[in-house]
DNA sequence: CTGTTAGCGCTTTCAG
DNA sequence: CTGAAAGCGCTAACAG
């Protein structure tokens, strides 16, 4: 079914058929009906490639992503796959297996569709190929990547306030032992070294931890080797994940949370305030998030400034550290 | 940047350049080699619109989801989407939101891009639709929705067997007076039905609570309920996550589980395993369901019998079920 | 193996 | 407001 098919039903030109689906063109009513009817009875459905392959901007945006069943990261697609839908963008998903081996020949597949612009969670792209997305006119937007690349738009959080914010609690709680635990991904690193930095500042000296993949199992095995090891009385995990399982296992060695070690997480992720947990945790705004990315979207096409946002973290107190 | 460059720099034609870019085209290596060397100096890339414009089948695959956020949808887009891309299909993300208004303007929206076929996976579309996939020579794999469509493709799993495997286990540990929680969609009705057969079987009979979206906080209120209302020695969570919110404010009730109360869930994400929960529940066979969904994409296009697929559920039996 | 020649389905000037 | 005509970038038959 073509438009032409269509165009011969109705009784007009192709032309008349193009006019009637595109927004704001110029039909008269009477033959945008027919042209409607005929469509209709024909089961005809606009092309969208060929649509495309004229001049127009295209609807398509690339998400390049990975570790999807992650807690924090499925929720974040949700809400970002929510919103593109609602502003007529399509998504092309890309999910990047976790050692994101080549993550520029991920990028340039979806720019082989012609997207209009992409979206990055989760990996880093090589600043070659973001120059080469700009280069072709495709916007990029680097969600809380922290790159050097003067080209990407970023929104990142502020991790370092965040972790800021968590050593400073745990410091509160009267926490002298605290240790740090994380999966070593970059943006991890810098939650571990802000925090680091306050405990210093506070006179204390964290343990730091650091290993595998960002999972429940990691955080469970931490606990594991650090309250064997050492005399700890709080626990930084820079992720929820992390946290959960720490705190699981730590329980089950005996230990109380708050009594005996404080916890704080990162991200408040819907199963940080299970009631099993109860977990204090520093808050990613996902909304705002989501719309500082919608908004990237948005910009006219054309030489722009990069866009650079950075949102701020806040602690949501729950209850696992110790009230004094 | 065009093919048409790419070959007056190369000195070729055209179709020269369209060959190299094809797998198993007839090429001589030294005209491979020219055109290689002029398209990676122009930054040539293939354009998939285009491409797709001709004859040959799109490699875009149309997915039709919603409630991305939860561990089960997570773990599947997950699961599929890589999937997707390992066979080299680019995968077109559609989140319904929950209270599916209207599925069928989100399957037509695909239908535009003229993808080789649609996952649907969490949303039930209507029969009239489908209809028009399979008219549009475009397969259709609808997910565990039991349809009575006779065109679509359907994999699903045996809720009906599953839930039976969780009332048997309930009724083995000697629960008398058990509950079957529910959220009341489609799929979860089957397990309640079976599961209530199944009770009914051994002589008791279950009280039904079903209510809410599939969430943790619906798991909650109903343990909240029930357990005020009822004497309660056992539950079937037709979810995972109504177990988990089941369990949770069930001990925050003063009940302990097991002893006071077997719980059986169904699903095993990833929390179930978690060491607070230690859910005793039903699996469902994520790996083999991802492999029948791409069976069913790879099949020849042009008409053929829809597929029909029905996977085995089993038990896992963890720490939620009285021992006896 | 290679170039030439038609399209694929749609949008968009440009005249009428 | 409407139709005719010229592409958009690519692939595929068809001769050489």
């Amino acid at each position: 079914m073509t438009a032409e098919d269509v165009a011969r039903r109705a009784g007009v030109s192709r032309s008349a058929v193009s006019r009637t689906f595109t927004e704001g063109a110029s039909v008269s009513e009477a033959t945008r009906l027919r042209v409607l009817k005929a469509a209709s009875a024909l089961g005809y459905r606009v092309n969208r490639l060929a649509q495309r392959l004229g001049r127009e901007r295209s609807s398509l945006v690339g998400v390049l992503a990975s570790n999807l069943s992650t807690p924090y990261m499925a929720t974040h697609l949700d809400a970002l796959s929510q919103a593109l839908l609602q502003q007529n963008l399509q998504c092309l998903l890309i999910n990047a297996v976790d050692g994101d081996s080549n993550v520029s020949r991920l990028i340039d597949l979806i720019l082989e569709f012609r997207v209009r612009a992409i979206v990055v969670i989760s990996v880093t792209p090589p600043s070659a190929i973001i120059r080469e997305c700009v280069a072709n006119g495709v916007p990029i937007v680097l969600v809380n990547r922290l790159t050097e690349n003067a080209h990407a738009d970023t929104i990142v959080t502020d991790d370092a306030g965040g972790a800021r914010l968590a050593a400073e609690r745990l410091i509160k709680a009267g926490c002298r032992r605290p240790v740090i635990v994380s999966s070593a991904t970059a943006s991890q690193m810098r939650r571990v070294e802000a925090a680091t930095a306050a405990f210093s500042k506070a006179g204390v000296d964290p343990i730091l931890w650091s290993r595998g993949p960002s999972r429940y199992e990691t955080g469970s095995q931490a606990a594991r080797e650090l309250l064997a090891a050492h005399d700890v009385d709080g626990a930084f995990c820079v992720t929820d994940l992390l946290a959960l399982g720490f705190i699981d296992t730590a329980r089950v060695a005996g230990r109380r949370v708050p009594e005996d070690i404080s916890v704080v997480g990162f991200h408040d992720t819907p199963q940080a305030s299970w009631l099993s947990y109860r977990l204090t945790t520093i808050r990613q705004p996902v909304d705002d998030l989501i719309g500082a990315i919608m908004r990237a979207l948005q910009r006219k096409p054309g030489p722009r400034k990069p866009l650079k946002t950075v949102l701020p973290l806040e602690l949501v107190e729950r209850e696992t550290v110790r009230k004094r």
